[in-house]
DNA sequence: ATTAAAATAACAAACGTTTGCGAAAATTTT
DNA sequence: AAAATTTTCGCAAACGTTTGTTATTTTAAT
């Protein structure tokens, strides 16, 4: 079966395309009586216009292209559900590819994308040393591009990101407020820009406002390697009342080790993290965290594609602010 | 700045469009040496076929539509990933649209694919009870349709889901074999087909083998339901010394009751659930569960698809086979 | 040196739209 | 009733490809 085309609507009704093209827009040229019966044989035959034709007619495809590490990730998850859901509202169509961490993937996917000539894209960049040529070159042909959580240095480009130094100084005032003498804090991959903003923060912050807290500074890849750390100084002789975890990777080790030594929150230990709230909240009590929004972030970024895309560039930096969320673990 | 497009390279090279064109597709009719030549200036002036006028002339997308219920779930999550991974790998892109259980979205994103001309739909259902005529509509444009998940009982469709009796039957086996007494089993949704499949058959199956156990079969719709419905069957004065946890929302409300009432796991009480596997690992010991991948899911609805697509009609249910994975929780 | 065959490249139509422009028909104004 | 205006619609070109057919050139065969 054959799909329905404007050409056949017009054979149909014994008008000429272009009546019926008009017709289906309501255009005013058009008498009403017409555009009724053209609407009445588009939807009994189910008339879909090609959005392969019309995008090849107006040379704009309502399309955006997403390139996200990892696709199965909460984070970046409803970063995507938030851009998906706008996008949806305004009449575009997301194309979502995953660079898998992997600079060769993500540039193969740019290709894909200007095959299909998005209208933009979003980027979360793979390595934080990159060549950005391409993105310009993108930039260059009037397709804006945004950049969200792993943002570029050059700022050539628009860019959103959590406040990755607010945040961190968050949960170190909360682990001031809660009087904490020997503290853990387990840091990410320390290659990555956002690990030493905001260890960088955290720690200066920490010096200048409680000086006699000791801290261990410490990084974790993996969550083994957050659980074997935990183990490591909970079952030391001075041991730690407190710990930090930058991101939920790191959470879930720590959180294993506290329930295997038996550990009991808040008043063996405190915790506080950096997440989005999805695993802070799987825990009894609760843990509190410095909450960083894929949601907001998301919603943030298309707020900023739309600008770009409407109005000439804007080519700024923003952030979007977190805010710490109480549960019962501090 | 311009696309570049064949007819630029042509001017450039003062060659006939279809010359250049089939240069770049290294047709026999063309010397090696123009062939050398436009393939240089090609690279030069980064041409990118726009997608958009071959799918125009060949009828041919390579674009596949995909719908979830959400992206931000585990279980969806892995199954697009691996459809992406085997997309990526036969030239084919993906296009993601949640419905957020919501029936009108969900033809909405029809229609969407529909004007994208997609070559194919991976679908799972936001509601059982839907009308599926849309569905056969696609079918008969020779748009073939893979339900995944959350499948229609019509028979009309290729369907690929998880062995769901089998996986319930799994579960009750190891019920059974840690002598269990007194069992909560929380099911989810009784709406949904996935629902009552597994649920009946773990019925049967605990009847027939060990009809002394005693189990209580309740339905909780969310993570607070679960948590609330095991904080009271786990305070009654005959206390369940097992609980199966058909999801992982379901699961995440019982370890939280669990944790709060600070019960042994396994001694006090043991814990199955059926899970992708992430949710299972996040607590100590890890949680006992009958596997459901994702990732398995959705390379079968690939492989179904490609059929789809190549030869006839494959008109059958497919499920992928679970296997169960020992933590400490049993 | 002719002719036949093979190699190479150009022509043109088509895919399904949109849209500027012009033509015909209907309506209003004189 | 003729002219001016407005309403309604059709014509044709264009977007960037692919591909069947044809034309030209080169090479090989007689």
């Amino acid at each position: 079966m054959t799909n329905t085309t404007l050409k056949l609507l017009a054979q149909q009704l014994q008008l000429s395309i272009s009546t019926v093209s008009r017709a289906l827009k309501d255009h005013p040229d058009i008498s009403a009586s017409t555009k009724a019966k053209v609407n009445a044989l588009a939807q009994s035959m189910d008339y879909e216009p090609n959005a392969y034709a019309i995008q090849l007619r107006t040379q704009n495809s309502k399309i955006l292209g997403v390139i996200v590490p990892a696709i199965s990730n909460l984070f970046y998850d409803s970063f995507i559900a938030a851009i998906e859901e706008e996008s949806r509202n305004n009449g575009y169509a997301l194309m979502i590819l995953q660079s898998s961490h992997n600079p060769e993937n993500e540039l193969n996917n740019l290709k894909i994308f200007r095959q299909n000539r998005v209208s933009g894209v979003f980027a979360c960049l793979s390595s934080s040393s990159e060549n950005l040529e391409v993105y310009q070159k993108m930039n260059d042909r009037d397709i804006p591009v945004v950049f969200f959580d792993i943002v570029p240095k050059d700022n050539r480009f628009t860019k959103v990101r959590m406040a990755d130094e607010r945040s961190a100084i968050m949960a170190a005032e909360n682990i001031i407020k809660r009087n904490a003498k020997k503290v853990l804090a387990i840091f990410g991959d320390d290659n990555l820009s956002i690990t030493q903003k905001r260890k960088a923060a955290f720690q200066k912050f920490l010096q200048d406002f409680a000086p006699k807290i000791h801290c261990s500074y410490v990084h974790a890849a993996n969550t083994k390697e957050a659980e074997d750390l935990m183990k490591k100084f909970a079952t030391k002789t001075q041991k730690i009342d407190t710990v930090f975890c930058m991101t939920d990777e790191i959470l879930i080790g720590v959180m294993r080790t506290i329930q295997e030594l038996q550990l009991k929150i808040p008043s063996d230990i405190g915790v506080i993290s950096i997440s989005n709230g999805f695993i802070p909240n799987l825990y009894y009590p609760r843990i509190s965290y410095v909450e960083t929004s894929g949601h907001e972030l998301g919603k943030l970024a298309f707020v900023q594609m739309m600008a770009n895309m409407k109005g000439g560039k804007t080519l700024t930096e923003l952030t979007v602010e977190t805010k710490f969320i109480a549960g019962g673990s501090m």
